[in-house]
DNA sequence: GCAATATTTCAATAACTTTTGAGATATTGG
DNA sequence: CCAATATCTCAAAAGTTATTGAAATATTGC
């Protein structure tokens, strides 16, 4: 992740339709949701629905693939933990009382869960 | 973190001289930068560096405060660190396969410069 | 192949953001 | 107090992004 990958992907998430967009897809996990429920879930007209879908698409957020007559598309969760990873990139450098907060946070959010996975 | 104040934040981080400035008073720690040395280092005028110094200060990203003629301004760690919680707080919903990278990434910066503390 | 469904494209417009430069304000040293 | 320095404010212009609605494209079931 470089410098503009990393003003992409903030442009794409500043703008509360994306983000809602990035998170619901986050929540749908691999299977994705199509084009028609997320314009239904966000109440939102599908010509502007795929203006956002596209703008996240150029960001690398999110991809689609086709499923008969749907679009379906789904979180590129590589490119959000990049996107974590580059703000962490520079917090440490002498000042690990940035990331602390933030891999606190992380730990809580990840731990509670693996022993979900595990099961 | 709320939905607008994560969007007000990736707002402000979505734009090359403010990303930057972000970075440098990161880099800079608690002393912070004046403006004027901020305005040498991204070769932007006076106003316009102004201009997006407010942005990032409405964010909640920066602050400051006078120290006789200059303005100095400081990273809020603390609003990068709940950025970061805010992104990450969705991605475990049953998928843990997000934040573990990101997780990895944080743990690798951080606990690399803790020994260095420690010295 | 035709009608129905799902999504995208396009053009117009509205709304917002960035840059510029001129001038205003605040602080200090002499 | 005055001149110098540092920063901010304001208004205009340029550039960018979001929304709308109508029309185009792709896919499927009959």
């Amino acid at each position: 992740m470089d410098e503009q990958q990393a003003i992409s992907a903030f442009s794409a998430l500043a703008q509360a339709h994306r983000l809602r967009i990035v998170r619901a897809l986050v929540e749908a996990g691999p299977d994705g949701l199509a084009a028609g429920a997320l314009a239904a879930a966000g109440g939102i007209s599908s010509s502007n629905l795929s203006f956002h879908l596209k703008e996240l698409e150029h960001a690398g957020l999110v991809r689609s693939r086709r499923a008969s007559r749907s679009i379906i598309y789904s979180a590129c969760l590589t490119a959000l933990s990049g996107l974590v990873a580059f703000l962490m990139q520079d917090c440490c450098q002498g000042h690990p009382e940035v990331c602390a907060p933030a891999a606190a946070a992380l730990a809580a959010c990840c731990t509670s869960k693996e022993s979900k996975l595990d099961a």
